[in-house]
DNA sequence: TACTTTTAACTAACCAGTTAATCAATGATA
DNA sequence: TATCATTGATTAACTGGTTAGTTAAAAGTA
């Protein structure tokens, strides 16, 4: 933003201007859906030529499907961290928890693209749901299920359907942030604030470690043990803010 | 549908169109979005003239307001049976868990609406969750927060955070119906097949007994009492089942 | 007749996608 | 190394189909 010497190179000018191009079109489907987005808004806060979105991406769709693409290569890098052989089977879970919510945190867009697809997938276009699936989902639940299953058989768990610890898992994180606008009016806190959210990703973990362990000190303690080893990441998506600030400010 | 006697009174005629009005747009808004749907096949749907959304309902904002307000009102009327002072605290939880369970499963559209309302909430305009959360939202958790604090302090369940149980509770729930277009990719298993859905159930009440109380046994125990006072409804929707199977087939 | 409900046909705006022309690196040539 | 055609990147202006919303008249009912 600030440093203003000019790209000499083509291609890498050309690569930035995609990428510039890509993040619009990330921040414009997440907020407003496929239909919901246009194409105008997206050049012009890309700063360049419609035209150059069909130049690159052939149509809508395409850069839609781009997005969706861009974002979930982004979330599935880091996904499976935390499976790591040297922790027990409930430690990995309640990593996976902690890994779980710091990735919704730091990447809001996947969230609502995700949940826009899903919506769009069940009622009946394709999308990119299956390619989501086989490329984040489905590894993510088959590590989930094996620890469920090694953590019952060696007792450090409590016997219980693994589904049901993934629905609990995912389920209280992806409901935080889904419900935090309604929360906002029924608490007299601001569920975004990184105080808050600290605590809540503590009260979580600490939550799960006591409902999944035969042991509920023992979860418990693991839990915090995890939690100083893991800290909340910093949300650095601060620009994204302060444009949501803003066009909040505008609307009202 | 079959019936064919004439309505004479001109009331009740008016009435009907405007009711066949609202549940074909609550459908259309349901599977398309704000943006997505188009008054058009509304009209189409509801079988009238497209000016008639415009005597009746005079925009397609309007018309979107009425529809998520109406889907509210048939929630509301049932989210707070279950909180009889004649149950304990615990057994209000469990009770309230199978209450959004079954909710989200017989009023599939007003899931779909909501979720939407909540991103478009996010991104500024203000659209109907103020008054959701004033109208369901909010004596809801209200009740259940209470239920928690009493529960705790009368030794029946486990001390924790009261709101992490609200988002234990209804996030499991969001998220099975939400993962299931995706889940149904994951495993061999048709998510909204009646058994399935009817296992799902009562695993989810089995955990939450187990998770909650401090005497794990008890709460298990408790959980199957409940479940069952509390079968699983039937889900009468069929035709709109039946609606959404040929559109899927349509678009493949 | 007087009033409400419903319709067919229309319009104005919007918006995805196109076109043809311009601008600026690049690399070949003398 | 100065020149210039080539090619990729970018734009202003346009187009045509779509869609929310209107109007004026017809149909139905009290």
């Amino acid at each position: 933003m600030i440093s203003k010497k000019p790209i000499r190179r083509r291609e890498d000018r050309s690569d930035q201007t995609q990428k510039r191009i890509l993040r619009a079109a990330v921040r414009e489907f997440s907020t407003h859906g496929l239909s919901g987005a246009r194409t105008d808004r997206i050049a012009e806060s890309a700063k360049v030529n419609k035209a150059l979105l069909y130049y690159y991406f052939k149509s809508k769709q395409g850069l839609y499907a781009a997005a969706v693409e861009n974002v979930a290569a982004r979330v599935v890098e880091n996904a499976l961290t935390g499976f790591d052989p040297k922790y027990s089977a409930g430690e990995m879970l309640l990593r996976s928890a902690l890994n779980h919510f710091d990735r919704i945190l730091t990447q809001r867009e996947f969230q609502s693209l995700l949940q826009q697809e899903m919506i769009r997938f069940r009622s009946g276009k394709g999308g990119s749901i299956p390619v989501l699936f086989r490329t984040a989902f489905a590894p993510l639940i088959q590590k989930m299920r094996e620890a469920v299953e090694t953590g019952t058989r060696t007792g450090e768990l409590c016997r219980m359907d693994w589904l049901q610890v993934v629905y609990s898992i995912f389920g209280a994180n992806v409901f935080y942030f889904l419900s935090a606008p309604m929360m906002e009016l029924a608490l007299p806190v601001e569920p975004f604030a990184p105080k808050v959210l600290k605590q809540r990703r503590e009260i979580a973990v600490q939550f799960l470690g006591s409902a999944l362990f035969t042991d509920r000190v023992a979860g418990a303690k693991l839990a915090d043990r995890i939690l100083c080893e893991m800290p909340m990441p910093r949300v650095t998506n601060v620009q994204a803010r302060i444009e949501d600030f803003h066009a909040r400010r505008k609307t009202l």
